[in-house]
RNA sequence: GCGCCCAUAGCUCAAUUGGAUAGAGCGUUUGACUACGAAUCAAAAGGUUAGAGGUUCAACUCCUCUUGGGCGCGCCA
């Protein structure tokens, strides 16, 4: 992980410094743009670990260290000090601040892409909503973080693809199609009782009388597959308003129904071969895998009494299958109520020979509506839920997709409807949505040419504020990366926007000196670049008026 | 009963995975539009990080217990 370019350089610095210490091991150190109440740009706690290793103290460590650090580095560096318990706070050189920001304005939506580096093929499997109903809140939440979470590390380079698994075998399908049945015979007129545990959904009712509009016989309609396809007909146009796009819809029927030239199903031989390895066994006439050898709690059955399946099978036979395309790393976003599913399917990995490593489930935690302050009720029991595309026509994608992303995925998160709308100061996404529209607002009447801007003029402390939060960009995405959560990007584009709007109050842009003029419309660019990937990247849109 | 997640300012949440004086937004109070968009800005108040122990040079972060919340515990998907 490296935002900065003389990063390596540095680290090669110290290590070097470290062997002449004595000490032969690489040592692990971090190089970090420091919290806020700390005034320095880079802050580095290597003097601490060389003195815990040599066992002195780490100020006269740090001291030694300053010294070749503000040599070697003269260029990027401008001064460095001890503080606190030996840590050294480095400052930028104005140099380097005009050096990184002509990089923004040069490289502009490429910003921050990490070029020959991150070739891994990764998988971020999301949303994978049963195709028995609409998408609800809670899919949204993982449709926005998995989605953002995915541009953000393609931005980085890596080699993405998102990936939709659909459940469309098994009991639920049959049940869906008995239940549309049911809905078209009772319009038909007939009195007939509805499934005990029939989808009691609105959206069933209305596929059912759009069949009979549609003026079909009854005997001819595959009520299974009209019932299927239509819903997930919605669930597409769900995610296209909601801006999330697959590469890849993976029908669980591949790997349950499909026959190899033995008639093996894949789950079949997945099971055959955890059975032969010895990570399945029989027993009580069920098929079991083996899952307490890798810390699950109990063992699964994979193969009921009666021969058929549980989800759990195909789970493990598509996980092999995922490995089997070569994704060198595996992202699941499941909803938290899926927690327990977590040790069985890591156990499996496992056994089919992958590291842990290799899945990174992250759980999300579920969504609760609040509509001026009262808890807006969400039972799938009752058939009464909010749906996705209720909260999107009511608050717009935009509104919607960054406050699902303003929170860690493992915090509770609260969605107030009427404050996602509001267009005032209380709604972030538009603070931040601000700053582009105050840019280009000024950017479109200025014709001139500014690329020859003398960027030194930019000397003031709004201004290199403003410029050492731009640069700061690539750590913030390399951070998303590190913990898999996008909520930090969402962070970073409001701490930018507050940095950008105090500078706007203090530092007039037009009207004045020409050189200062030109060297702010070329700041005013690169701000406008930042903000408009840094949305992008959440899904997010920049229009240039409001 | 067992397991997973959580508990941070009045409210909603951050804190770069063990670092420094725990930060934002909203709300509250007080100010700023005859200059580029006031959807903005400046200032103030607000904290024993649920509680108690422990590990460490260093704990919101890791360990143990307690309290209080969410979610799971099927040969369902």
């Amino acid at each position: 992980m490296l935002k900065f370019n003389f990063e390596e350089q540095l680290k090669n610095t110290i290590n070097n410094f470290a062997k002449s210490k004595g000490i032969e091991e690489q040592i692990s150190f971090v190089v970090e743009i420091p919290p806020k109440n700390i005034n320095a740009d880079l802050a580095l706690n290597a003097a601490m670990i060389i003195a815990k290793k040599v066992r002195t103290n780490p100020r006269i460590i740090a001291t030694e260290l300053i010294e070749i650090i503000s040599k070697e580095f003269a260029n990027t560096i401008k001064s460095a000090e001890i503080a606190g318990a030996g840590f050294i706070n480095l400052h930028f050189t104005d140099e380097f601040l005009q050096q990184e920001l002509n990089k923004i304005l040069s490289k502009k939506q490429d910003y921050a892409k990490q070029e020959n580096v991150n070739k891994d093929k990764i998988m971020v499997e999301f949303v994978s909503a049963n195709p028995t109903g609409p998408l609800h809140i809670g899919h949204g939440r993982g449709a926005a973080i998995g989605d953002s979470l995915s541009r953000i590390l393609k931005h980085l380079g890596y080699n993405v693809v998102k990936e939709y698994y659909l459940n469309d075998v098994g009991n639920q399908m049959n049940v869906l199609g008995e239940s549309t049945k049911t809905r078209y015979r009772q319009l038909k007129g007939e009195d007939i009782p509805f499934l005990e545990d029939g989808y009691k959904g609105e959206y069933i009712k209305d596929i059912a009388q759009d069949l009979i509009n549609e003026g079909k016989k009854f005997e001819e309609i595959d009520f299974k597959k009209e019932s299927h396809t239509r819903i997930l007909e919605t669930i597409k146009k769900d995610l296209e308003q909601f801006r999330v796009n697959f590469d890849s819809w993976f029908s669980e029927s591949k790997i349950a129904s499909d026959k190899d030239e033995n008639g093996k199903t894949q789950v079949d031989n997945v099971c055959q071969y955890l059975k032969e390895k010895g990570d399945a066994f029989e027993q009580d006439g069920a098929l079991w895998l083996k899952s307490t050898l890798y810390g699950d709690d109990k063992d699964r059955v994979l193969r009921r009494t009666d021969g058929r399946y549980t989800y759990l099978a195909s789970d493990v036979a598509y996980h092999k299958n995922k490995y089997e395309r070569e994704f060198a790393q595996v992202i699941n976003l499941w909803g938290a109520d899926h927690h327990g599913y977590v040790a069985r399917i890591m156990a499996a990995i496992q056994m089919l020979g992958q590291k842990k490593e290799a899945l990174k489930v992250i759980l999300y935690q579920l969504v609760s509506l609040v509509r001026n302050g009262q808890p807006v009720a969400m039972s799938t029991r009752s058939g009464e839920f909010i749906t996705l595309k209720d909260v999107l026509d009511e608050v717009g994608t935009d509104a919607c997709r960054f406050f699902f992303l303003l929170r860690a995925p493992d915090s509770q998160l609260e969605f107030d409807l009427e404050l996602a709308k509001k267009q005032t100061s209380e709604n972030p996404v538009f603070y931040v949505q601000y700053v582009n529209a105050r840019c280009q607002s000024i950017l479109k009447d200025y014709k001139e040419d500014s690329s020859t801007a003398n960027l030194s003029l930019l000397s003031t402390k709004e201004e290199k504020d403003l410029i050492k939060k731009l640069i700061s960009f690539e750590d913030t995405l390399l951070i998303c990366d590190k913990t898999k959560s996008p909520h930090h990007l969402t962070t970073y584009l409001i701490e930018t926007a507050d940095i950008y709007h105090r500078f706007y109050e203090k530092c007039r842009v037009l009207g004045e000196d020409k050189e200062l003029e030109k060297a702010r419309i070329q700041l005013l660019k690169a701000v406008s670049i930042i903000i408009t990937v840094g949305l992008d990247l959440l899904g997010v849109s920049a229009p240039n008026k409001m």
